[in-house]
DNA sequence: GTCTATATCGTGATAGAC
DNA sequence: GTCTATCACGATATAGAC
Protein backbone atom coordinates (compact mmCIF):
# COMPACT_ATOMS: atom_id res chain seq x y z
CA UNK A 1 0.00 0.00 0.00
CA UNK A 2 1.50 3.41 -0.70
CA UNK A 3 1.72 6.16 2.03
CA UNK A 4 -0.78 8.40 0.47
CA UNK A 5 -3.66 4.95 0.67
CA UNK A 6 -1.76 4.70 4.15
CA UNK A 7 -2.39 8.68 5.17
CA UNK A 8 -5.74 8.83 3.65
CA UNK A 9 -6.45 5.44 5.87
CA UNK A 10 -5.37 7.03 9.21
CA UNK A 11 -7.74 10.27 8.16
CA UNK A 12 -10.42 8.14 7.86
CA UNK A 13 -10.57 6.84 11.11
CA UNK A 14 -10.21 10.34 12.88
CA UNK A 15 -12.03 12.44 10.49
CA UNK A 16 -15.16 10.19 10.88
CA UNK A 17 -14.86 9.64 14.48
CA UNK A 18 -14.40 13.33 15.49
CA UNK A 19 -15.44 15.15 12.11
CA UNK A 20 -13.47 17.97 10.82
CA UNK A 21 -12.79 20.55 13.21
CA UNK A 22 -11.89 18.35 15.69
CA UNK A 23 -10.14 15.97 13.89
CA UNK A 24 -6.15 16.48 14.76
CA UNK A 25 -3.78 16.04 12.01
CA UNK A 26 -1.20 14.78 15.28
CA UNK A 27 -3.98 11.55 15.72
CA UNK A 28 -4.25 11.40 11.64
CA UNK A 29 -0.66 10.81 11.58
CA UNK A 30 -0.25 8.47 14.68
CA UNK A 31 -3.51 6.35 13.17
CA UNK A 32 -1.16 6.26 9.67
CA UNK A 33 1.99 5.58 11.80
CA UNK A 34 3.93 8.46 9.97
CA UNK A 35 5.04 11.24 11.30
CA UNK A 36 3.36 14.70 11.17
CA UNK A 37 5.42 16.36 8.21
CA UNK A 38 4.68 13.16 5.83
CA UNK A 39 1.02 13.74 6.44
CA UNK A 40 1.66 17.76 5.09
CA UNK A 41 4.46 16.29 2.32
CA UNK A 42 1.29 14.81 0.75
CA UNK A 43 -1.40 16.63 1.36
CA UNK A 44 -0.53 20.45 1.82
CA UNK A 45 -2.96 21.13 4.31
CA UNK A 46 -6.37 19.68 6.54
CA UNK A 47 -9.02 20.99 4.22
CA UNK A 48 -7.35 19.47 1.04
CA UNK A 49 -6.42 15.86 2.90
CA UNK A 50 -10.09 16.57 3.74
CA UNK A 51 -11.47 16.65 0.80
CA UNK A 52 -9.86 14.16 -1.29
CA UNK A 53 -10.70 11.86 1.99
CA UNK A 54 -14.21 12.92 0.91
CA UNK A 55 -13.98 12.39 -2.66
CA UNK A 56 -12.38 8.70 -1.43
CA UNK A 57 -15.07 7.82 0.04
CA UNK A 58 -17.71 9.00 -2.09
CA UNK A 59 -16.61 7.06 -5.12
CA UNK A 60 -16.02 4.07 -3.37
CA UNK A 61 -20.15 4.55 -2.06
CA UNK A 62 -20.92 5.40 -5.84
CA UNK A 63 -20.56 2.03 -7.07
CA UNK A 64 -22.61 0.20 -4.77
CA UNK A 65 -25.20 2.10 -5.92
CA UNK A 66 -24.74 2.15 -9.98
CA UNK A 67 -26.23 -0.72 -11.77
CA UNK A 68 -28.63 -2.19 -8.76
CA UNK A 69 -32.10 -2.30 -10.82
CA UNK A 70 -32.83 -5.70 -12.61
CA UNK A 71 -34.93 -5.15 -15.71
CA UNK A 72 -35.21 -8.83 -15.94
CA UNK A 73 -36.80 -9.48 -12.92
CA UNK A 74 -41.25 -8.69 -12.75
CA UNK A 75 -41.10 -5.37 -11.38
CA UNK A 76 -43.06 -6.11 -8.07
CA UNK A 77 -40.07 -7.83 -7.25
CA UNK A 78 -37.10 -5.63 -8.69
CA UNK A 79 -38.37 -2.85 -6.31
CA UNK A 80 -38.68 -5.06 -3.52
CA UNK A 81 -35.03 -5.91 -4.14
CA UNK A 82 -34.23 -2.52 -4.43
CA UNK A 83 -35.58 -1.07 -1.42
CA UNK A 84 -33.96 -3.84 0.66
CA UNK A 85 -31.24 -3.48 -0.47
CA UNK A 86 -31.06 0.35 -0.55
CA UNK A 87 -32.73 0.01 3.30
CA UNK A 88 -29.42 -2.34 4.11
CA UNK A 89 -27.15 0.43 2.61
CA UNK A 90 -28.67 2.91 5.10
CA UNK A 91 -29.07 1.30 8.30
CA UNK A 92 -26.93 -1.66 8.38
CA UNK A 93 -23.45 0.62 7.80
CA UNK A 94 -22.15 2.78 10.78
CA UNK A 95 -19.65 4.02 8.67
CA UNK A 96 -21.91 5.15 6.09
CA UNK A 97 -23.74 6.61 9.25
CA UNK A 98 -20.55 8.44 9.96
CA UNK A 99 -20.09 9.32 6.69
CA UNK A 100 -23.57 10.94 6.77
CA UNK A 101 -22.75 12.71 9.71
CA UNK A 102 -19.69 14.64 7.89
CA UNK A 103 -20.82 15.45 5.25
CA UNK A 104 -24.04 17.25 6.49
CA UNK A 105 -22.44 18.12 9.60
CA UNK A 106 -19.61 20.27 7.34
CA UNK A 107 -22.21 20.94 4.26
CA UNK A 108 -22.37 24.77 5.95
CA UNK A 109 -18.48 25.19 5.11
CA UNK A 110 -17.82 23.28 2.61
CA UNK A 111 -20.69 23.50 -0.23
CA UNK A 112 -18.31 22.25 -2.35
CA UNK A 113 -18.28 18.57 -1.05
CA UNK A 114 -21.94 18.07 -0.90
CA UNK A 115 -22.67 18.88 -3.68
CA UNK A 116 -20.19 16.31 -4.76
CA UNK A 117 -22.43 14.08 -2.93
CA UNK A 118 -25.85 15.30 -4.93
CA UNK A 119 -23.68 14.97 -7.69
CA UNK A 120 -22.23 11.56 -7.61
CA UNK A 121 -25.20 9.77 -5.35
CA UNK A 122 -28.37 11.38 -4.88
CA UNK A 123 -28.41 12.42 -8.46
CA UNK A 124 -27.59 8.85 -10.00
CA UNK A 125 -29.64 7.07 -8.04
CA UNK A 126 -32.86 9.17 -8.05
CA UNK A 127 -31.97 8.92 -12.05
CA UNK A 128 -31.68 5.36 -12.29
CA UNK A 129 -35.05 4.58 -10.71
CA UNK A 130 -36.46 7.36 -12.54
CA UNK A 131 -35.95 5.70 -15.83
CA UNK A 132 -36.83 2.45 -14.45
CA UNK A 133 -40.39 4.04 -13.90
CA UNK A 134 -40.50 5.53 -16.94
CA UNK A 135 -39.44 2.21 -18.84
CA UNK A 136 -41.68 -0.51 -17.02
CA UNK A 137 -45.22 -0.73 -18.28
CA UNK A 138 -46.38 -1.11 -15.33
CA UNK A 139 -46.01 2.32 -14.16
CA UNK A 140 -47.77 4.88 -15.32
CA UNK A 141 -47.06 7.95 -13.34
CA UNK A 142 -47.69 11.55 -14.53
CA UNK A 143 -44.19 12.96 -12.80
CA UNK A 144 -41.95 9.87 -12.57
CA UNK A 145 -38.65 11.56 -11.32
CA UNK A 146 -41.21 13.20 -8.29
CA UNK A 147 -42.24 9.55 -7.05
CA UNK A 148 -38.22 8.16 -7.14
CA UNK A 149 -37.43 11.15 -5.20
CA UNK A 150 -40.28 10.14 -2.57
CA UNK A 151 -39.35 6.66 -2.48
CA UNK A 152 -35.63 7.63 -2.28
CA UNK A 153 -36.36 10.18 0.53
CA UNK A 154 -38.63 7.50 2.40
CA UNK A 155 -35.78 5.37 2.57
CA UNK A 156 -32.82 7.37 3.27
CA UNK A 157 -34.87 9.39 6.57
CA UNK A 158 -35.80 6.25 7.25
CA UNK A 159 -31.97 4.89 8.17
CA UNK A 160 -31.51 9.01 8.83
CA UNK A 161 -33.44 8.49 12.08
CA UNK A 162 -33.63 5.27 12.99
CA UNK A 163 -29.79 4.76 13.73
CA UNK A 164 -27.84 8.89 12.41
CA UNK A 165 -30.13 10.22 14.94
CA UNK A 166 -30.45 7.14 17.08
CA UNK A 167 -34.30 7.03 17.02
CA UNK A 168 -34.37 3.48 17.07
CA UNK A 169 -35.57 2.84 20.59
CA UNK A 170 -38.00 5.97 20.64
CA UNK A 171 -39.68 5.06 17.55
CA UNK A 172 -39.09 1.97 16.84
CA UNK A 173 -39.93 -0.13 13.53
CA UNK A 174 -38.78 -2.72 11.03
CA UNK A 175 -37.30 -1.93 7.59
CA UNK A 176 -39.66 -4.15 6.26
CA UNK A 177 -42.85 -2.40 7.29
CA UNK A 178 -41.53 0.72 5.06
CA UNK A 179 -40.74 -1.76 1.86
CA UNK A 180 -43.98 -3.05 2.47
CA UNK A 181 -45.76 0.57 2.70
CA UNK A 182 -43.90 1.97 -0.60
CA UNK A 183 -44.96 -1.57 -2.31
CA UNK A 184 -48.40 -0.95 -1.28
CA UNK A 185 -48.46 2.91 -2.61
CA UNK A 186 -46.67 2.07 -5.92
CA UNK A 187 -48.34 -0.69 -7.08
CA UNK A 188 -51.72 0.30 -5.67
CA UNK A 189 -52.16 -1.88 -3.41
CA UNK B 1 -33.71 40.71 27.65
CA UNK B 2 -31.92 38.31 30.72
CA UNK B 3 -27.90 38.17 31.01
CA UNK B 4 -28.81 34.33 30.32
CA UNK B 5 -31.46 35.12 27.50
CA UNK B 6 -28.47 37.35 25.39
CA UNK B 7 -25.67 34.90 26.03
CA UNK B 8 -27.87 31.93 24.35
CA UNK B 9 -28.46 34.56 21.36
CA UNK B 10 -24.49 35.30 20.88
CA UNK B 11 -24.04 31.58 21.09
CA UNK B 12 -26.96 30.79 18.48
CA UNK B 13 -25.30 33.00 15.92
CA UNK B 14 -21.58 31.26 16.68
CA UNK B 15 -22.60 27.80 17.05
CA UNK B 16 -25.19 27.53 13.89
CA UNK B 17 -22.32 29.52 11.83
CA UNK B 18 -19.03 27.70 12.83
CA UNK B 19 -20.68 24.35 14.41
CA UNK B 20 -19.72 22.69 17.77
CA UNK B 21 -15.76 22.17 17.93
CA UNK B 22 -14.93 25.56 15.69
CA UNK B 23 -17.35 27.66 17.78
CA UNK B 24 -15.20 29.64 20.20
CA UNK B 25 -16.33 30.59 23.39
CA UNK B 26 -14.98 33.92 22.95
CA UNK B 27 -16.62 34.93 20.04
CA UNK B 28 -19.70 33.72 21.70
CA UNK B 29 -19.19 36.19 24.60
CA UNK B 30 -18.14 39.19 21.43
CA UNK B 31 -21.30 38.36 19.98
CA UNK B 32 -23.23 38.26 23.47
CA UNK B 33 -21.16 41.65 24.25
CA UNK B 34 -20.45 40.03 27.53
CA UNK B 35 -17.07 39.17 29.07
CA UNK B 36 -16.21 35.76 28.85
CA UNK B 37 -16.17 34.80 32.76
CA UNK B 38 -19.91 35.93 32.46
CA UNK B 39 -20.66 33.29 29.91
CA UNK B 40 -19.04 30.82 32.08
CA UNK B 41 -20.58 31.77 35.42
CA UNK B 42 -24.36 31.76 33.69
CA UNK B 43 -23.22 28.08 31.82
CA UNK B 44 -20.51 25.77 33.26
CA UNK B 45 -18.72 24.88 30.27
CA UNK B 46 -19.02 24.93 26.49
CA UNK B 47 -21.17 21.53 26.33
CA UNK B 48 -23.28 22.68 28.70
CA UNK B 49 -24.31 25.99 26.76
CA UNK B 50 -24.34 24.05 23.56
CA UNK B 51 -27.06 21.70 25.53
CA UNK B 52 -28.46 24.29 26.67
CA UNK B 53 -28.71 26.28 23.44
CA UNK B 54 -30.05 23.47 21.32
CA UNK B 55 -32.92 22.58 23.74
CA UNK B 56 -33.79 26.04 23.43
CA UNK B 57 -34.17 25.90 19.18
CA UNK B 58 -35.78 22.25 20.03
CA UNK B 59 -38.65 23.77 22.00
CA UNK B 60 -39.13 26.46 19.59
CA UNK B 61 -39.58 25.00 16.26
CA UNK B 62 -41.76 22.27 18.42
CA UNK B 63 -44.71 24.62 19.04
CA UNK B 64 -45.01 25.02 15.49
CA UNK B 65 -45.24 21.61 14.45
CA UNK B 66 -48.18 20.94 16.88
CA UNK B 67 -51.55 20.87 16.34
CA UNK B 68 -51.28 21.77 12.10
CA UNK B 69 -53.83 19.09 11.14
CA UNK B 70 -57.20 20.42 10.46
CA UNK B 71 -59.69 17.65 10.87
CA UNK B 72 -62.63 20.00 9.31
CA UNK B 73 -61.02 20.19 6.12
CA UNK B 74 -61.54 18.08 3.59
CA UNK B 75 -58.80 15.35 3.26
CA UNK B 76 -57.26 16.28 0.11
CA UNK B 77 -57.39 19.82 0.84
CA UNK B 78 -56.15 19.47 4.35
CA UNK B 79 -52.83 16.93 3.22
CA UNK B 80 -51.67 19.94 0.62
CA UNK B 81 -51.97 22.03 3.31
CA UNK B 82 -49.97 20.27 5.27
CA UNK B 83 -47.37 19.17 3.04
CA UNK B 84 -47.38 22.80 2.01
CA UNK B 85 -46.29 23.92 5.35
CA UNK B 86 -43.62 21.30 6.19
CA UNK B 87 -42.13 22.06 2.76
CA UNK B 88 -42.13 25.25 3.63
CA UNK B 89 -40.38 24.66 7.25
CA UNK B 90 -38.12 22.41 5.37
CA UNK B 91 -36.85 24.69 2.11
CA UNK B 92 -36.96 28.01 3.40
CA UNK B 93 -35.68 28.42 6.60
CA UNK B 94 -31.56 29.34 6.70
CA UNK B 95 -32.09 28.92 10.14
CA UNK B 96 -33.31 25.76 10.39
CA UNK B 97 -30.64 24.29 7.60
CA UNK B 98 -28.13 24.61 10.29
CA UNK B 99 -30.06 23.51 12.94
CA UNK B 100 -30.16 20.09 11.19
CA UNK B 101 -26.57 20.46 9.98
CA UNK B 102 -24.94 20.73 13.47
CA UNK B 103 -27.60 18.56 14.99
CA UNK B 104 -26.87 15.61 12.43
CA UNK B 105 -22.81 16.40 12.40
CA UNK B 106 -23.20 16.14 16.56
CA UNK B 107 -24.93 13.60 16.41
CA UNK B 108 -21.99 10.83 17.09
CA UNK B 109 -20.52 13.07 19.96
CA UNK B 110 -23.98 13.77 21.12
CA UNK B 111 -26.32 11.27 21.13
CA UNK B 112 -28.74 12.69 23.62
CA UNK B 113 -29.42 15.80 21.72
CA UNK B 114 -30.27 13.99 18.76
CA UNK B 115 -32.76 11.80 20.41
CA UNK B 116 -34.28 14.84 22.24
CA UNK B 117 -34.92 16.37 18.52
CA UNK B 118 -36.40 12.47 17.66
CA UNK B 119 -38.56 12.55 20.88
CA UNK B 120 -39.92 16.62 20.36
CA UNK B 121 -39.82 16.74 16.85
CA UNK B 122 -39.82 13.82 14.33
CA UNK B 123 -42.27 11.50 17.02
CA UNK B 124 -44.90 14.07 17.26
CA UNK B 125 -44.84 15.01 13.77
CA UNK B 126 -45.01 11.27 12.60
CA UNK B 127 -47.76 10.17 14.73
CA UNK B 128 -50.00 12.90 14.42
CA UNK B 129 -49.90 12.26 10.74
CA UNK B 130 -50.70 8.47 11.98
CA UNK B 131 -53.64 9.45 13.95
CA UNK B 132 -55.04 11.68 11.11
CA UNK B 133 -54.42 8.37 8.56
CA UNK B 134 -56.35 6.07 11.67
CA UNK B 135 -59.23 8.30 11.98
CA UNK B 136 -59.77 9.66 8.51
CA UNK B 137 -62.37 7.49 7.00
CA UNK B 138 -61.06 8.14 3.32
CA UNK B 139 -57.62 6.26 4.24
CA UNK B 140 -57.97 2.32 4.73
CA UNK B 141 -54.15 1.65 5.05
CA UNK B 142 -52.64 -1.47 6.63
CA UNK B 143 -49.99 0.00 8.23
CA UNK B 144 -50.91 3.79 8.51
CA UNK B 145 -47.86 4.45 10.60
CA UNK B 146 -45.81 3.37 8.09
CA UNK B 147 -47.00 5.65 5.60
CA UNK B 148 -46.69 8.43 7.77
CA UNK B 149 -43.31 8.07 7.80
CA UNK B 150 -42.98 7.76 3.93
CA UNK B 151 -44.61 11.07 4.00
CA UNK B 152 -42.67 12.66 6.13
CA UNK B 153 -39.33 11.31 4.90
CA UNK B 154 -39.73 12.41 1.68
CA UNK B 155 -40.50 16.21 2.23
CA UNK B 156 -37.49 16.16 5.23
CA UNK B 157 -35.03 14.70 2.65
CA UNK B 158 -36.27 16.67 0.12
CA UNK B 159 -35.29 20.03 2.08
CA UNK B 160 -32.12 18.12 2.71
CA UNK B 161 -31.11 17.44 -0.23
CA UNK B 162 -32.17 20.53 -2.33
CA UNK B 163 -31.18 22.97 0.33
CA UNK B 164 -28.65 21.83 3.50
CA UNK B 165 -26.88 19.85 0.74
CA UNK B 166 -27.11 22.15 -1.73
CA UNK B 167 -28.53 20.11 -4.66
CA UNK B 168 -31.10 23.19 -5.63
CA UNK B 169 -29.27 23.74 -8.70
CA UNK B 170 -27.79 20.02 -9.54
CA UNK B 171 -30.94 17.78 -9.59
CA UNK B 172 -33.92 20.94 -9.66
CA UNK B 173 -37.56 20.47 -8.79
CA UNK B 174 -40.22 22.43 -7.51
CA UNK B 175 -41.94 21.38 -4.06
CA UNK B 176 -45.24 21.33 -5.81
CA UNK B 177 -44.10 18.54 -7.95
CA UNK B 178 -43.50 16.38 -4.71
CA UNK B 179 -46.62 17.57 -3.47
CA UNK B 180 -48.80 16.40 -6.46
CA UNK B 181 -47.00 13.14 -6.47
CA UNK B 182 -47.36 12.44 -2.95
CA UNK B 183 -51.09 13.44 -3.13
CA UNK B 184 -51.15 11.02 -6.03
CA UNK B 185 -49.86 8.26 -4.17
CA UNK B 186 -52.00 8.20 -1.25
CA UNK B 187 -55.13 9.32 -2.60
CA UNK B 188 -54.52 6.38 -5.50
CA UNK B 189 -54.94 8.75 -8.28
C1' DG C 1 10.69 11.72 1.06
C1' DT C 2 10.74 11.14 5.79
C1' DC C 3 11.93 12.21 10.20
C1' DT C 4 12.54 15.21 14.91
C1' DA C 5 12.03 19.42 16.90
C1' DT C 6 10.06 23.72 17.13
C1' DA C 7 7.49 28.11 16.07
C1' DT C 8 3.29 30.42 16.63
C1' DC C 9 -1.22 31.00 17.70
C1' DG C 10 -6.01 30.33 19.43
C1' DT C 11 -8.46 27.55 22.56
C1' DG C 12 -11.23 26.47 27.03
C1' DA C 13 -11.17 27.69 31.48
C1' DT C 14 -10.04 30.42 35.87
C1' DA C 15 -8.19 33.77 39.58
C1' DG C 16 -8.86 37.84 41.74
C1' DA C 17 -10.19 42.85 41.74
C1' DC C 18 -14.38 45.50 42.03
C1' DG D 1 -22.31 39.10 39.11
C1' DT D 2 -19.19 41.02 36.02
C1' DC D 3 -14.95 42.37 34.52
C1' DT D 4 -9.56 42.11 33.05
C1' DA D 5 -5.71 39.46 32.76
C1' DT D 6 -3.68 35.20 32.47
C1' DC D 7 -2.65 30.11 32.38
C1' DA D 8 -1.79 25.65 30.39
C1' DC D 9 -2.56 23.17 26.52
C1' DG D 10 -3.05 21.37 21.93
C1' DA D 11 -3.73 22.96 17.35
C1' DT D 12 -1.79 23.68 12.40
C1' DA D 13 2.12 24.23 10.03
C1' DT D 14 7.21 24.40 9.03
C1' DA D 15 12.61 24.20 9.26
C1' DG D 16 16.38 21.56 8.83
C1' DA D 17 18.97 17.07 9.41
C1' DC D 18 19.35 12.67 7.09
Amino acid sequence: MSKAETILQGAMQEFLAKGYSAASMDRVAAAAVVSKATVYSHFGDKETLFKALVAQMAQQRMRSILSRLDYSLDPRLAMRQLFMEGMDDCCKNPEFHDFQRILIGESGRFPDLAKTFVIHMSKPGIESLTRYFERSSVFNFPDPEAISRIVVGAIVHFGMTQYVMHGKEIIPMESDRLVDALELLLFNN
